[in-house]
DNA sequence: GAAAGCACCTGACGGC
DNA sequence: TGCCGTCAGGTGCTTT
């Protein structure tokens, strides 16, 4: 599935293709990928065509597309194209003659340009993910929305509730390890709670908490500052390690979010492994074997020996 | 108000 | 071979 760093390699391909380039037509073959558009296909239609792509920014896993009715005019944009890819969606940009993908719902049709081609296309197997077109707002701090080339102090009204993701170069972590004290839950259910930290799923949390040797179900309220600081470095190097295996594979026109392929390519310690060594304890000569619970209606994975369960545990 | 539970959705896979 | 149940999980809404 589409991850944090799979949805950065999205990003850099759209601001490649699509930004500064004019919408000119948009048709959805399947109106339930813009459900969150509440005001249906029309308005959706009618908000796109006619305008520019500015700029292509992402914080977490919302993407977002700033618009501009006369590009010519530099003012501060007011609306945006919001993209997640949910569990499988993919943003690919392709010729209209190349034949439509079994699970196409949206196309975008772009002003000609020698070099790209002219369509956008949002396929989506699962219809988690979906677009629609919003207001932009200020952001809480002040500072830049997130990853893009602008510095537009903006983000789509929908994700302002959410935190920034732990690459994003104004993240705080003091504030993040306050909000984590104050909260009485278990330290993974906050990680995938992305009004905390935005970006991390449930690869990337059982892979941080492996490397911070923290079991999930550790109370947030017991949580020391190098605790904290643990996870949150733990989940920038796998991330990173992610994205620049996904750079060296970014197929630039197709733009890639095969998360399967990404996915697989990446080292994982802990998601995925149940019953295998960990690694860890088998450079100690231990045979510790990786464990699968249940949580949150998911699976968790974990180390028995290297992230035991805390007494006051919070599941 | 905070925290937890659950629906959404479809293809893969295993069991019968 | 075909049917059925289960599983995967990010987000937002509902329930506790």
């Amino acid at each position: 599935m589409p991850e944090l760093p799979e949805v950065e390699v999205v990003r850099r391909g759209l601001e490649r293709w699509v930004a500064g380039r004019r919408i000119v037509d948009v048709s959805v073959p399947d109106p339930r990928s813009i459900r969150r558009h509440s005001l249906g296909v029309e308005d959706f239609r009618g908000n796109l065509i006619g305008t520019t792509v500015l700029d292509v920014v992402r914080r977490g896993k919302f993407l977002w597309m700033p618009l501009s009715d006369d590009p010519s005019v530099s003012d501060t944009p007011h609306t945006a194209l919001v993209a997640h890819l949910g569990m499988s969606g993919q943003l690919l940009v392709e010729s209209p003659e190349q034949p439509h993908e079994k699970h196409l719902k949206v196309r975008l049709s772009f002003s000609s340009r020698a070099d790209a081609p002219e369509e956008l296309r949002f396929v989506d197997q699962r219809i988690f993910g979906g677009l629609f077109v919003t207001s932009l707002v200020p952001t809480a701090d002040g500072l830049p929305g997130g990853a893009g080339v602008s510095d537009w102090a903006l983000i789509p009204e929908e994700a302002a509730h959410i935190g920034r993701d732990p690459l994003d170069p104004h993240f705080d972590i003091e504030a993040l390890h306050q909000k984590l004290r104050a909260r009485k839950t278990g330290i993974k259910r906050a990680l995938l709670d992305q009004a905390f930290v935005s970006g991390i799923g449930n690869i990337y949390a059982d892979e941080a908490l492996w490397a911070a040797k923290m079991h999930y179900a550790r109370p947030t309220e017991t949580l020391r500052r190098p605790d904290t600081e643990r996870i949150i470095y733990a989940s920038r190097d796998v991330m990173s390690r992610a994205l620049d295996a996904g750079g060296t594979s970014f197929d630039s026109l197709y733009v890639n979010v095969n998360g399967a392929s990404g996915y697989f390519s990446r080292s994982l310690n802990a998601y995925g492994r149940e019953g295998e060594l960990c690694h860890r304890c088998e450079g100690l000569g231990l045979s510790t074997r990786i464990r699968r619970d249940t949580f949150m209606n998911r699976s968790s994975y974990s180390c028995p020996v290297c992230q035991p369960k805390p007494r006051n545990a919070r599941m």
